[in-house]
DNA sequence: TTGTAGGCGTTATCAC
DNA sequence: GTGATAACGCCTACAA
């Protein structure tokens, strides 16, 4: 910038002008400033610079799991993202995909140390995930995607503890008294199947709608976890589960992504959906209609939409949103075998 | 940092050390600076001032076109993004998606402009366009999403023209030779059906298929558009070209996208595919291979995970790609009626 | 309409 | 093992 400024002999202000202010010198100035640049290779400011002086990136972030590719790969997000990139894109403001490198000790931050972002959201994992107070504490608005209690905090959320109330009233109806329950884990999916204690609730995602289960199912509730979020994880956790001396009657995936995995090895060990054993999950994705499962459903990209308003816009209103759940019966539960 | 270094009566040096390089300070004084900064609420190197000094912001840029949703919705986009951020994850690098938005008078590459990146890669966008250039020019890596006769640019591509010859060779023996091909031009889906005349091909993306088409088919070649890349302008563009007097033999979509969008279009018009008209796409997503398209396969995400490679590692090696082709012969291409 | 000056928060280098 | 210093490249009052 210097240079050019100086082989057009004017102050380096007037180059910052000529690219930010069009209207803070002459069209003929300005002209020959983009010329001499053009020539001399300068590519106009730089971003990092830019960014430093102006603290505004204009990016968004959000902020996935160890796996970036979940973004891509998960319907749950695939539809969320769409819903947050419709919003984004219409403030030519770009998305920042930050991963979280999992390490043993402490949760890794880094990306989000690193990241120049303007927000930050957080897709699939605890709400009172460290990653939000660190984002807080340098200045980078966070959008939660859970209730949260700070009356400040802005988040788009469901009622998970009722979502949770819904499905558990449902099989408690159907006459279902012995419940397991498939919770994601960061655990890589389809490993060993791990028991999981009540105690440990608050490590799992989607506690709320744990709760809820727990609040309205008057039997036995099992918590089993094959690992994170996917079909595999399902799966495995359903061959284990009808190993056991006693099977449940229902299993419940606290996504449909592990639900639908728990349904297709059900029906490959030859048991019979919603005869032998019911099948329930959360969220209602595009793959629960088509395989006939039992769910509750969210309105997830309209979620998305109002995280991205949310994200770009920190005026924007309401702050604080709660979206409408709704118990979608389908075939993949029935009443208990007696 | 000065603040802490001030209340620790050391120097502002000290505190990067802290946490930039452990083994360079003791560790009593390492916690002691890491209490301190808690503290005070000091959050750790600013991102903006640590991308301007050190030249690096840990995180690869995809340019979009005027749609990020596109990342989530197209099914192409999501496979290549899969293996790339597949690759990308492993090395805690953040992926930023950056839209185009477009104007009238000159394209606008301000989200290139204003990302901090190390690299850039650039989807579904003619290979020519301008914001390749400017991101050299701002020092920022290019991987090319095609060949490029530089021979020092890096690239992940397939022969395009070979595709093309591939699919025309095809048609043509099967005796077709009044063909449509449908393209993607980067106006809104769906929208007013354009004939587009050979010289306009370099506006188009896909030029490559294009010129592969007329190399090897013996009989007219019409060129329309009814918008981007999406199943509406597939849709948009069968109806239109069976509405014209002289409807053509074969629809040649030059994505898998616009070929199936053609495909729904002409059955919902009552057309028998192939009996009445043949219809061809490029790429085999997965949607084809379930609508029975006939198609010219690409590793979609290998392409992704090679691109990958590249954008994370300018050492990487082989920096130039070509990946394999092959026609995938289904039930929607047959004999031309005479 | 243009120039001046100060500072945004770091980190690499080199000396101590 | 620790400190001083000099960039990194830019923007924006404010003054002219």
């Amino acid at each position: 910038m210097k240079t050019v400024a100086a082989a057009l002999g004017v102050s380096p202000a007037t180059i910052s002008n000529a690219y930010n202010r069009p209207d803070q010198l002459s069209a003929e100035l300005r002209e020959r400033v983009l010329a001499t640049a053009a020539e001399l290779g300068y590519p106009g400011p730089d971003a990092a610079a830019r960014t430093l002086r102006v603290g505004r990136s204009d990016a968004i972030g959000v902020l996935l799991t160890e796996r970036l590719s979940y973004a891509f790969s998960d319907p749950f997000a695939v539809e969320f993202l769409s819903g947050l990139s419709e919003v984004v894109e219409q403030h030519g403001v770009s998305i920042l995909l930050m991963p979280l490198t999992l390490s043993e000790d402490e949760p890794d931050v880094r990306s989000v140390q690193r990241a120049s972002i303007d927000a930050l959201t957080i897709l699939s994992l605890p709400a009172d995930h460290p990653a939000g107070a660190v984002a807080k504490a340098r200045g980078i608005r966070l959008v939660s995607t859970d209730l949260v209690s700070d009356p400040d905090g802005s988040w788009v959320a469901i009622d998970d503890v009722q979502a949770g109330v819904i499905v558990g009233a449902h099989l408690a109806a159907l006459g279902h008294r012995d419940v397991a329950v498939v919770v994601d884990t960061l655990a890589p999916a389809g490993g060993d199947v791990v028991e999981l204690q009540p105690e440990s609730v608050t490590f799992v995602d989607y506690a709320g709608r744990l709760e809820g289960l727990r609040q309205s199912l008057p039997g036995s509730v099992h918590l089993i976890s094959a690992g994170h979020n996917a079909l595999a994880s399902g799966a495995a956790a359903a061959r284990w589960l009808m190993h056991q001396p006693e099977p449940p009657s229902a299993i419940v995936g606290l996504s449909d992504v592990l639900a639908l995995g728990a349904l297709s090895a059900l029906t490959d060990l030859g048991y019979a959906v919603p005869t032998d054993v019911s099948v329930c999950g959360f969220d209602d994705i595009a793959e629960a209609g088509q395989n006939d499962l039992t769910t509750v459903r969210q309105p997830i990209r309209e979620r998305g939409r109002a995280v991205g308003r949310l994200l770009v816009d920190p005026e924007a209103t309401p702050r604080q949103v709660l979206l409408p759940i709704s118990l979608v019966p389908r075939a993949s539960t029935g009443p208990a075998p007696h």
